[in-house]
Formats: structure tokens, C-alpha cells, sequence
DNA sequence: CCCTGGCACTCGTTGAATGTGAGTGCCAGA
DNA sequence: TCTGGCACTCACATTCAACGAGTGCCAGGG
């Protein structure tokens, strides 16, 4: 933020940095091409048009910004747009009104789905583009009770009661009939040693355990694992990410053809790509934003996704996000992106 | 079909009614307002364009069809679709490869869930629109097990079992506390009496039963009740509409302005209005029909609406259909809704 | 009386010509 | 190194004319 000349970390000049700031915030505010005139008056920089046409000129070169046509302004690359978020922007934090606001949509007396649904809906009313929610991982709820009860045959439905009040079902085929007071004694054995702990407790502590258990009761006890690791939040398998405010994309003139709608609503009913793009943040530290194309998936090209993990008890147990186009506003998207993926996460904790 | 002025039936010579339909056909088909000249090539009547111009003024006349502007040729208007499916149009009943396709995708086999959603899929793979079904009401499904566990305190986990697989859970606030011997006892009670029967029957069964019992089981009982009417068939409450292919939606030339997709696909998410609509098809006979406005709801003012009641056991218990542009090829449209209704219903109702 | 051909008229659509304005690139001078 | 000036480029809007599909009406013929 000194030398007038280039700076070392970015091989590009101060005023340069800065034009191209200018730019983006012109741009993302107005949704038209700058040009060297509205930049002049804009960028703070006591600069004449002309001159900064000659930095613009540069811009260009290095890939960052470009013109849709020759008499029209310039308008970001996704090159540009993730040069400013790497080193231009400033985030500015939300102010506490606004994180007071969200807060009582998350409230720790809600339960996973109603918690996973609100943050979805916040996201997209805050941001006025698409939220969406990866479903917590079951790993991190906790085991209040587990029974089974005998269907038919080797038929056996168990019944998990996680956090106290959600509940799972899932039907177990087994490989021989137990009976009524053999099911009884496994829940009753299982609920002894497993109760209180979460799921990935549980487990290890059923691995440590095994060895000293009678043969005939091993493969209840797997069959057991199997359906905790099976296990999925609250709703019934695979349909795991919940999205809200879908239709707000289509307010935005850059991705209002219908074709690009169209592909995009396919996306979000078919969710499988946008699962596997979520599923690569999950590792990710903090906050992740693909710009354009580096989604790597082709109905994304002209949407900018800002990621975040969320996390119970210092385990990452899901991610949250939003699609917007590639002109959003990052300084504001990005914040509220991170504070919803807190707060989820504090929600969900502090209801164990 | 015999005389050839007048008919007493619609005040509507036979001339016009075959040129009504010509100009329906026509115009479902190529999408185009439809002139003179086309429809003495088309229409089969050995007569020359002026004279069906004469025909044509007439139905403009009475409000069946209108032109988009001077030198446009004629549309039909709602009044006119309406009149041409209830007079004019012939359905042509299904090719029996076809239902074969749809039966072999409806099988007793799948649970309720899948077999709704199987269905909205089908309904709008074969239509090229959007398919909906409203999930059945747990009324018809046949109780196999009912099971309490007791979470804590006054609260219980009742545990429905359905149809053999379908698990529904439901938590209860009860009255006192509830040993877990006393709540045994109830279930084996309530399984003893209410095993097999259907929730209506049951119910009933209940009802009748009732004033026999000792006091301080009839609250319990009455809980059971009306768990069972609470209960809604797999999924957890409230989210009863089964959408399927939205996107063809944007297909359609008539649809595609941004903002009369925007509000269409709101009316998706937020399906209260649909459920109206449809809810209000359950008593009807058969299939039914809302062509633009007839629906009442504005959002469907460009669309229209084909909806059959399914049923089991002789019971109606839910409805579904298709959303598509008033332009619609209604003979074929109606039938698949038809087969649809009857196969779902089949499938449900022969997997007891 | 109904049907028909003819004709004038309407009106959207298309395409070319034109002007306008925003914006650029480049150059010469401070 | 910055700046004003100037020619140039396009997208966009406007105008205009030609076109064509289709209508309404009228007068003549079966």
C-alpha cells in the first residue's frame, strides 16, 4: 500500500491496483462496462480519462479486464475478479445489528432440519441469490437411544433417537431371526454403552469393544455401525442439500437467457454437481469462492459460488453456500457466506 | 354430426365446430396463429379461405378465438380451448406399448414414496411438462405395527409401521408419565386390535372401543388417534407435492418471459397455491380440467392445469397432474393423466 | 341464399440506411 | 510522465420502405 511504482507481490503497480478496484466496485454496483471517464471521476486517483485509458490498456494485456465490444467500457475477467478477492477487496464485516438479526434465526432450540433450512433461507434473502446447505453429517449428533423392533422374519427396524428428539429409521435385513428379548438385550446392551456419545464415539467405541462380545451378537452390532455410518440427517437418504431462493437468479440480466436458466434449474434438481462441488470445500480452512469457470462445472460459468464449512465441536460436518452471478457483491457475500457457516455451526452445538 | 346448420347442443353450427377444432389442432401443433387460407387446406371442408373467413368472424364474435393483431391469423382463447375439450376433442386413447412402459415404472413392489415420485417423473417425461402428484393421505395404508418408546419424561416416540416398511415417527406430549410396562402394554393392546386395518379403520375401530377401556388409557388411545391423522404418508409433514420436470417449463415460447417463469417457479417452492388447486380436484370425478384463468390463481393465468384423483380401495386419496401452456395437445395430455391416476392408484393399492 | 373471387387495407416483420453517443487508441506537446 | 485532442469503432436506436400474411367487405354467380 506504499510504493508508487509495482509492488513485489503482485508484479502490478499501485495505481494500477487500485483502477482495477475501482473497476470491479463500479461494475458490480452498476452492471454496466466502465469506461475511462465514469473511472476518472471515481477511482479517487486525481488522474485524466486518458491516462487511464493507458493503465486500462495494461489491464487488458494482463487478462484481467476486458470489453465486450470496442466502444464499450471494460468489465472484469474472471482472472480480474479473482485478483480483487485474493488482494483488492475489503471485507467489511457486518455490522452487529445485521449479525444479531441472523442469530435468532438460529437458534440452538431448533432442530437439524429446521436449523439447515433457515440458514438456507437466510442466505438467500441477505444475499438475494441462491442459498444452499449441505446436510450436517450424522457423525457429530448424539446417540440419546437406540431400540429395534422385529418386522418380520429377519426383518428388523432400528430406531435411532439422536439429540434427543430426531429420529431414524432404518430396516436392517439381517442374516439369521433373532427375537424379541435377543433385540431387547442388544439395544439394551448397545444404549448402555453408547448412549451420551456421538456417532463416530460410538463406533470406535463398538471396534474396541467387539472382541470381548459373544460371536453370535457381532453381526447385530455391525449391522448396528453399518446403519449409524449409513445414517444420514433427518431426511431420507441422498437428498441431502437443501437449497432456497432458487429464483432469485433470474433477476440478474447476466444469466437471464433461458437456456443458462434452464440448465441451472436442472442443476439444482438434479444436485449431484453441485454435491460433488461442495463436497471438494469441506477440507477447505475457511471461506471458498469459485469464480466462472473454476467451479469446473460447465452450468456454472457465469456464477461465482462462495463457500464455507461449518462445524460442531471443531469437526467439520457440513457446507454451506451461495450462486450468484460473477458480479456480486464479494465484500458483502463473503462475510455474511462466513457468519452463517458460524453461527450454523454454533447452533448446532450448543444444542448437544 | 348430422345436420348442417345449427346443432341444438352449442347454438354452434356444425361448420364452425369443425373449424374451431381445425384451428385448435392447427395451432397446438405449430404454435402459430392460424389464417384462412391454412385452414381451408387443413380443415377438410371443400371450401374456399373468404368463406371461412366469414366462419371465423363469427368465432371471434363469440369469444372463442381472437387475433394477436390485424394480419395475425386467429388463436384460440381459453373460452375456445374450453369449448374444443368439451365437445370437440376426441381422445385418442393410449397405444398399449405405451401403458405398458408406464405400468413397468409403477410397480407394487416400490414403497409410497417412490411410486409418487416415479409417477410425477413419468407424468412429465411423457407430457414434456410439469408433473405433480400429491402423495397420498395415510388414510388408505394398512397399519402393520405401532410401537411407543419412551424418549423422556412425558414424551414418547410413537412408531408407525405401514405397509409393512414404511416407518412414521411421531412425538408425543402426553398427559403423566408412561412406565415403559404401561406403554408395552398399550402397544400390544392397540396391535392386537388395530393390526391390518387401515388409519380409518382404525380410527373407527378406536372410536368404538373407546368407552370399554379404563379411564386412564383413553387419553394415550386418543393421542394414538390422532397421531394417525397427523400422520402424513413418509415425509415429515407438510411438504406433501411431488414436482417434477419445472424446466421444461422454460420450453415453452408462451412461458418464457423471465418474469412469468420467475413467478411460476415461486409457485413451485412455495406450493401452498398448487395445494389449493389441487385439493380442490379431490372429489372430482375424473380427470379435470383449468384452461388460463379458470384455475384462479394468476400465476396460471398462461397455463393450464390437467389433474385426475388416484385412488385405493375404491377411496380417492390424492391427486395428480400436469402444468403446461394453455396450448397443449389435450387429447394426449388427458389420457396420460388418466393411466397415470389409475396405474398409482393400482400400484398402492395392490401392494397391501 | 350461400359461396366465391377480387381488392383494398392493416399491421407486424425485415432489412437497409443513418445518426448518435460512449468509449477507445494513438499522438504530439507540456 | 501526464494530458488534451482527434480520428475511429461499434452497439444501439430511429427511420423508412418493401414485403407478406391475413383480414373485411363487396359484388357477382350458382
Amino acid at each position: 500500500m506504499k510504493t508508487s511504482s509495482t509492488t513485489p507481490s503482485s508484479t502490478l503497480s499501485e495505481r494500477a491496483r487500485l483502477l482495477l478496484r475501482a473497476l470491479v466496485e463500479n461494475y458490480v454496483r452498476d452492471g454496466q462496462p466502465v469506461g475511462s471517464r465514469t473511472l476518472a471521476r471515481t477511482a479517487g486517483l486525481d488522474l485524466s480519462p486518458a491516462s487511464i485509458r493507458n493503465v486500462m490498456a495494461d489491464l487488458e494485456d494482463l487478462g484481467l479486464i476486458s470489453s465486450p465490444h470496442a466502444s464499450a467500457g471494460r468489465v472484469p475477467t474472471p482472472l480480474g475478479y479473482r485478483l480483487f478477492v485474493d488482494s483488492l477487496l475489503e471485507v467489511r464485516p457486518l455490522d452487529s445489528a445485521e449479525v444479531r438479526t441472523l442469530k435468532q434465526r438460529l437458534t440452538p432450540d431448533m432442530d437439524t432440519k429446521a436449523l439447515v433450512e433457515s440458514a438456507s433461507d437466510l442466505l438467500s434473502a441477505v444475499t438475494q441469490m441462491a442459498g444452499m446447505v449441505r446436510v450436517p453429517r450424522p457423525d457429530h449428533a448424539a446417540l440419546s437411544q437406540i431400540e429395534f423392533l422385529r418386522l418380520s422374519g429377519r426383518q428388523v427396524l432400528a430406531i435411532l433417537v439422536m439429540n434427543k428428539r430426531e429420529v431414524q429409521n432404518r430396516i436392517l435385513e439381517l442374516d439369521r431371526e433373532y427375537s424379541h428379548a435377543e433385540l431387547q438385550q442388544m439395544a439394551n446392551y448397545l444404549n448402555q454403552h453408547l448412549a451420551g456419545r456421538n456417532l463416530r464415539q460410538a463406533r470406535e467405541q463398538i471396534l474396541k469393544e467387539m472382541k470381548a462380545v459373544r460371536e453370535h451378537m457381532n453381526t447385530l452390532m455391525l449391522a448396528a455401525i453399518e446403519l449409524g455410518e449409513r445414517a444420514c440427517c433427518d431426511d431420507e437418504g441422498g437428498d441431502d442439500l437443501i437449497f432456497a431462493g432458487q429464483t432469485h437468479l433470474m433477476d440478474y440480466a447476466e444469466l437471464s437467457s433461458v437456456e443458462k436458466l434452464r440448465s441451472l434449474f436442472e442443476a439444482f434438481t438434479e444436485k449431484r454437481q453441485l454435491l460433488t462441488l461442495l463436497d471438494n470445500c469441506i477440507n477447505a480452512e475457511g471461506v471458498q469462492i469459485f469464480i466462472g469457470q473454476e467451479s469446473g462445472h460447465q452450468v456454472l460459468d457465469d456464477c461465482s459460488v462462495v463457500t464455507a464449512p461449518y462445524s460442531v465441536g471443531g469437526r467439520i460436518v457440513g457446507v454451506l453456500g451461495v450462486i450468484g452471478p460473477t458480479r456480486m457483491a464479494y465484500e458483502r457475500v463473503i462475510p455474511v457466506v462466513d457468519i452463517t457457516a458460524r453461527l450454523l455451526g454454533a447452533a448446532l452445538n450448543s444444542r448437544n
